[in-house]
Order: C-alpha cells, then structure tokens, then sequence
DNA sequence: GTTAGCAGTCAATTCTACCGAGTGCCAACG
DNA sequence: CGTTGGCACTCGGTAGAATTGACTGCTAAC
C-alpha cells in the first residue's frame, strides 16, 4: 500500500513541468488537426526536448491520470474534458491580431441604435471574429426603475400597458377585462398607475386600490400582468449570432441537430450561460456544464457590466477543441467595449 | 420540319394520362425513399398497368422533356424541378391526420397572450407538425394608426420615443439631442407629439412646428425618427420555428451550412416569403424562387389575411422532396386558424 | 531515467471481383 | 402500331483480402 502511493507521487491536480509540456503539445496539436496526435508529432514539437519513446511513457501516464484517451489501441491520443480543462487553465491569455482589434474598435465606433439593435450586431460580430455560434444575453429589467406607464385602449375589453423602463426598455402587456372599460375609465386608471408605478422597479410592492370600480380593478389587473412577468423569459433578451457556424464546425448531423435545438430554447441558452457564470467559470468544457447534448461543447462566457453591476454576458459556443485562445480573447475584448459601450459613454445607458 | 412536329405531340405543359400517371408515380416514390427510382418499381405501382418496358419508354420522353433527371446511366430517375412542378400543380389537396388536427385546434383554442407570443408559438407548432423548418411572418404596422405617442426623458440628452399602433404593436425609438433637454420640454414634446400623430399612420405626412426652439426640435426629430424606421426590417417581425430540423432533413453539410446561413438573416427570409407571394405561388421549388443558396429546397407559403387585408403569412422549408400533401395542409389550416385567431374572434387584434 | 529498436495492433486505404438494379434496344406479338 | 418480353450492357455499390502506415508497449542497452 505505501509503495503504491510512493509510485503515483503526483495524484494531486497539477502535473510535473514535463508531463504539462506534453499535454499542452498534445492539446495544441489535436485543436489544430483534429486528429488524435501521437508520440513522435509531440516529440518533435519545440517545447519538447525528448525522445517518442519518453513521450509514450508519459503519455501512459497523463492517460492513466485521466488527461488523455486512446480511441483505439494504435492510435495517438486524444485530450478528454479534463485534458481541456489543464490546458485552459494554464492559457496565458492571448491577443487578437490586430486586423481583428480594428474591426471590433471599428464596429463599437460606428454602432449606434437602440440597446436591442447593438446586441443583436454584437452577436454577429462575435461570431464572425471566431466563426463560432456566439450568444449575447441582455440583462433583465428587474432592478431597473419605471419611468413611465401608460394604459391604451384598443376596444372596450382590450388594453395594452405599456411601462418604460430606466434601461431604455419598453415592455408591453395586454389587458382584457370582462366589463367594458370605457375611454375615461382608461385614461383615469392610465394616469394612476403612472402614479403608483413610477420609479419604482419590479420587485417593489406597491399600494393598489382595493375597491371594485371599473378603474381600480383596471389598476389591479395591470399592476399583476406587469408583475407577472418576472419568472419568464421575457426579461432577458438572447441573441444568437452565427448558428450557421455549427454546421461547420460540429461534425456529424446528429451533434449538429442536437446543438441545433438546444440553441433553439432561448430560455435554456440564458439558464446555461447563467449557470456557468454562477460558477464563476469563463469557460466550460464538454460536461462540465451538465447539459448532456452540448457534451461535444465548450462554452465561453464574459460578463458584461453597466457601473459595476451585471448586466448581462457575451458567450461562444465551440467543439471541445475550439481555439480557447483566440475565443478567449474575443469574448474578453467584446464584452469589454460592451460594457464600455454602456457604461461610461454616451448612447443610452 | 412537319414531321419532327408531328413526332413531339404533346410539347405544351400538359402531358397525356400515362405519362402524367407514371410521372406522379415516380415523384411519389422518390420522396419516400429519397432514392432514384427504376422502371420496375413504377410498373409495380397499382395506378400503373403497364410493363415496366413501357414505363421505361415513357422516362425516356419524360426526360427529353425535362420532368426526370437521370444521376448516371445505370440509374433509376429522379425528378427535375420540373417534375415536382408537375407533381404540385396536380396534387388534390389533402387534409391532416385526424391527432394533428386536434393539435391544431387545442393549440388555438388554448393560446393567448401578446400577439409576438402567439406568432412565435405558431411557428414552433408548424414545425412540429411537419418535421419541416417554418417561418411565420407578421406584417408590419404601416396601415396601422397611432394610438399614442409619448416621449420619456432618460437624461438630458436621451429621450425615448415610444408609440402604440392600432394593431396592438409598440416601437420604441431613441432620440438624442445636442441641447440640454430639460424635463418641462420633454413633456411639452411629448404631449405635442400625442397631439399630432394620433390617429395618423407612419404613411401619413404630419405637420410640424417649424420653429427652432427646443419643443420644436424635439418633435422635428421625433417624427422624423419615427418615420424613418418604414423601409427597413424592424416592420416586419419573423418567427422561425426548427431550424434544427434543416440538419435533419437536408442531406450533405454543405447544404445544411448554406440554409441556416440564409435563415440567420431574417430579412432575407421576409424578402423571400413576400416574393412568393407576390408571383401568386404556394409553393416555390428549387430554382423557382431565385435564391441559389436555396435551390435544394421547397418553400410552402400560406397568406394569412386580418379582415381580408394580407398580414403576413406562415411559411414552410423543406427539401425538394418534401412531402408537399401533408405540408401544405398543414400550412393551409395553420394559416386559416391564424387568420380567424386574429379576424373575428376576441383577442387583441 | 532515457532512448533506440522491435514486434504487435488496428484503422484506413486500396484493389479486385462481383453483384444487381436498371437501362436501351430489338424482335415478337396482339 | 403500341405493347411487351428478352437480352446485352453499364456502372455504382459492396464485400473481402491484402496492404499500408501510424501508432503503441515492451525490452534491452546506454
């Protein structure tokens, strides 16, 4: 028993200088071919100074520790979730190339429009950056305040409420009502709720009348409706840029179906990218996220925040040999002039 | 010269019973089995009382004619474009399984909600009951009149203009000035604004206040802002429904990539489902349609009309060969729910 | 501990032969 | 004269065998 432990001296998560210089050729390689990568390929890498023969020992050993895979028996090997995982964690954070800085300076230089219109062109631009599916989530209007509501009447049992927020969003919410609500029952109840509702967000409880006149129960209605958002989706706003890249990038149809329709359930994609942000991850590899069909993903994340408070997330969605460092940096960089965008400048907050 | 004549009876677009028999035989085949289908085959087929020499006789003028196409010499065929025309225009029109029939309904009788939901749940419903990708498009507000206006003070140099049309849609613009603009001037604006754009449509041409204070310019600008946004995408809204599904039922990732390519870019989709449209079309195949990147797919269109005024329409994307029976009914009664969902009965217009 | 050398494994490739679906053509038949 | 059965021919797809080559693991020497 005590030799055994002798004879595994790192079980530990990190691995000796060497054995980390060749998982790193080995992940490198493999990003870059798509092959598994065998001994002598690593070997003749720069960073290492040995023989195949030594590699192949070492690489028994990063396999028996769980960083590599062997798809067959004589074949190179392959990095697993966790092989990923070493080599993320120790990426020194690189740079884009300078054509790339240009165009995404560029691009927050010329945007203009409203909040919805900037992220929807910013998922685009993610994803063309990397040629990866790229996810930009808004934030919520939850702790944002109520700068005006107003109640319109479209026929006699139709209204629509129509709050605006601090944020520069507008929510709107129709209202039907059993009796017939008249113009001057509208615009009273309109000019109420303006009254109890403004500046306040969301999550505040407010006072409403409690009688049974057509105007009061109008308020009540509107005030719950309003409320009533919260849980959905609705507050959050995903745009996904560049789905097509998942057919070039993915290979098999069915990985490609299966990322397809996962990316189709906007709640879902919002869910994922908050998880991993919860985590407090940048970056989740094959299963760390525990979504069992995006098991072929790695899934990047940035936050984006408006004066020090989050305020949404830009994300990139890749095979699990995705271009980590490049990806990295992108997302790093947009989420940056995103949040400059909003924070500071000028466009609306 | 008056021989040959004689020899090619039949060179209008109809061709003679057999023909069309064994044409239609053979369309119906190879969207089954999505293989190039023999003479045997056809024979086989109870419509088809001839032998299979016959029937090879016929492909053979089918294909001088243009209707089969064949992939190399031992081959059975397979439709041109052409050839599904034929199959389309002389295909009786079908009805739904009886389940999905009841799906339908329970999905009208049951939705509610703002009509972006409705439209958006459509679209995933369409989809679902053909296996196919769909597209539900809503008109824009053009004919719509303005219920209300109103301009809401983010800073002193942001407002947002915010207006509710007749059809239960609201738009929100932002508005920016170089002046100081101070809360009295946002209200006075804003209540200007109501004034004069009430009850107008975005066609309409409005007179404004000439002058150069800052009232004046507030409205000059907000006007012009609102009326600006016509030509562009932001009218119409697109919902599409199962774009997962292009990886299923397209062959080759090549094309699968060029689809979802054409679909990221919603304002193409509009452009595409309008044109059809307007050439009188249900269906458009291949070629028809004129979008190269899209001439392995069927486009099925169903107008969807409020009060007998077109308001845009649902839409189905498939491979040539589609199943266009069951397509189109299900196209055809989605779009008759839709329009009596939002003609005559009760929810918001 | 490292390395060169060697035997062994196994997926991928190539080649061959072959099968069979399907055609075009022709001669016979009603 | 249109229809049909028969027949030779074409050619893609497949199955099997042989080959290749990129690996490995092991071992013995350095």
């Amino acid at each position: 028993m005590a030799r055994r432990n002798v004879k595994t001296p790192a079980s530990s998560s990190d691995l000796d200088a060497r054995k980390a210089t060749i998982l790193e050729a080995v992940v490198a390689e493999h990003i870059n071919t798509a092959q598994p990568v065998g001994s002598s390929s690593v070997a003749h890498s720069p960073d290492v100074a040995v023989s195949p023969a030594t590699v192949r020992s070492e690489m028994v050993a990063l396999e028996r520790e769980g960083y590599l895979a062997q798809p067959h028996t004589s074949a190179g090997r392959v990095p697993t979730d966790k092989g990923y995982r070493f080599f993320v964690d120790h990426l020194k954070s690189g740079v884009l190339s300078s054509a790339q800085q240009h165009q995404v300076k560029d691009f927050f230089a010329n945007v203009r429009g409203e909040v919805e219109d900037v992220l929807e062109q910013t998922s685009t631009l993610l994803s063309q950056l990397t040629s990866y599916t790229s996810v930009v989530v808004g934030a919520g209007h939850a702790h944002a305040s109520i700068l005006s509501v107003q109640l319109v009447s479209l026929d006699v049992h139709h209204q629509l409420l129509v709050a605006v927020f601090s944020d520069g969003s507008v929510v709107k919410h129709s209202v039907s009502t059993e009796f017939d609500a008249h113009f001057v029952d509208v615009t009273e109840a309109s000019r109420q709720l303006h009254a109890i509702l403004i500046g306040t967000t969301l999550e505040s409880r407010v006072q409403v009348p409690s009688h049974s006149d057509n105007v009061s129960m109008l308020i009540r209605q509107s005030v719950s409706v309003l409320h009533a958002e919260q849980p959905t989706t609705d507050g959050e706003q995903v745009y996904i840029g560049g789905s097509s890249k998942v057919a070039e990038v993915f290979e098999g149809v069915e990985t490609v179906r299966k990322v397809l329709s996962i990316l189709e359930q906007e709640l879902l994609v919002v869910t994922l990218v908050q998880d991993i942000l919860n985590q407090g991850l940048s970056v989740a590899i094959g299963s760390e996220h525990g979504y069992e069909p995006l098991s072929a993903c790695a899934v990047i994340v940035a936050p984006v925040t408006i004066d020090g408070v989050p305020a949404g997330a830009v994300g990139l969605l890749g095979p699990t040999r995705m271009k980590y460092r490049e990806a990295l940096a992108a997302a790093g960089m947009v989420s940056q002039h995103l949040t400059r965008h909003f924070g500071g400048e000028d466009d609306l907050a």
